[in-house]
DNA sequence: CCGGAATGGATAGTGAAGCTCTCCGTTATG
DNA sequence: CATAACGGAGAGCTTCACTATCCATTCCGG
């Protein structure tokens, strides 16, 4: 398969993908010259997981090319994960001291009663940090949301608990890590919006006059 | 409060207030003279809004414009969120038409099930749509994923009733519609962080050895 | 085996987004 | 009354994700 048909196959335009290849998002084909190389399906699937990272996970080119590296060195699952969080996180900056330390002790209390390990330099826990810091000083819905904390904490344990299942039912454990990055990352997408019609739905149902 | 006061109290730079009074996300300050204006303290809390939809949201300026012109109308609280989703959709371009009537269906098929009400031109819809038919394409995890909709649609039952617990749970029914937007919104990177974390631990709990 | 098309590779250019800078004439302030 | 800050408008800047243009080399149909 060369340039032309590789574009052909996977949607993209030949300049994108020779773009992705600069930046080491793809990786070279198969040499046949010392100016020729051939791609296979793999570059194709490669290509797909790529556009769907931008275009529906919303990750950059950036982070796209960290995580991708990740995978292809076989680095430890969540290391991965950490850097597939990083869409939003950007070291949390214009976080003041105060706010991070009690932000922090609020993540700790949490990670112990949900018997979690949640180092103070994960991005994960960094962005979760930003993100209390955020509601916080907001003010709005401030306390309402802390006091729920643990009730979301849960749901997102068995929510974890289904992702795990999905992973693990999984029959080539080649393409595991793959597969995590993409659920992990459209599956935030697909919650999200879930989430959005069950809360229309409760909505209606709590505040709109009963019929039937 | 004139610009710099207000410039200090929010931690944003004079200019960009300015700008996001010209692309209007922040309404003009009473005039005390024909060029020359008083700002509040709504116009922090604003700022501080604005700033936490666009860093941690993750929106646009202009979905921003739109949201806060929808809160700012009263219009009806689902429509206000159903923009708030626009952060990725942009239409769910490069679709082909069987993949969009297949997870049309699916969309319907899951609806039905848990008593939504799924319109097909809805934003959530459509981010729903785009979703199922990127992880159809990449086929990794696939039937798996599928297969347990339904779970992630419960989850996605019992997280709505918490978030409609601390929505009602306000006392102002005059910000109301802003928390739900805050709620909404930084709902979902909490819940995303949080869900990054339980997965850690279930996969620990999963795949290390025991001890102790 | 020859000539036009395609290829890999490098460099430069494009357009959108989100600020940021500079001016300007006016107005508050010590 | 000087000077500093103000509101407002426009142009400029930077980053990002592409996209377009070149070029020498290589493939491929006749």
């Amino acid at each position: 398969m060369r340039m032309a048909e590789l574009s052909a196959a996977s949607g993209v335009p030949v300049a994108t993908v020779k773009y992705y290849l600069r930046e080491g998002l793809l990786q070279p084909g198969e040499r046949t010259s010392p100016n020729q190389a051939r791609y296979g399906d793999d570059h194709v699937q490669r290509l797909k997981l790529i556009r769907a990272l931008l275009d529906v996970g919303g990750l950059s080119v950036a982070t796209v090319g960290e995580v991708l590296a990740a995978v292809d060195s076989h680095a430890p699952t969540h290391k991965v994960l950490g850097l597939a969080q990083n869409v939003l996180v950007g070291s949390a900056k214009g976080v003041d001291e105060e706010s991070r330390a009690w932000a922090l002790d609020v993540v700790a209390d949490l990670a112990a009663r949900h018997g979690w390990k949640a180092e103070p330099e994960s991005p994960t826990v960094a962005a979760l940090v930003l993100t209390l810091c955020t509601i916080r000083d907001l003010a709005q819905a401030h306390d309402g949301l802390l006091a729920r904390l643990d009730d979301y904490a849960t749901l997102a344990d068995r929510t974890a608990e289904v992702d795990l299942d999905t992973v693990t039912s999984l029959p080539s454990l080649d393409r595991i890590v793959e597969a995590t990055v993409i659920g992990t990352v459209l599956g935030d997408r697909l919650f999200s919006a879930l989430r959005r019609l069950a809360q229309s739905a409760e909505s209606a149902r709590r505040f709109l006059p009963q019929r039937g």
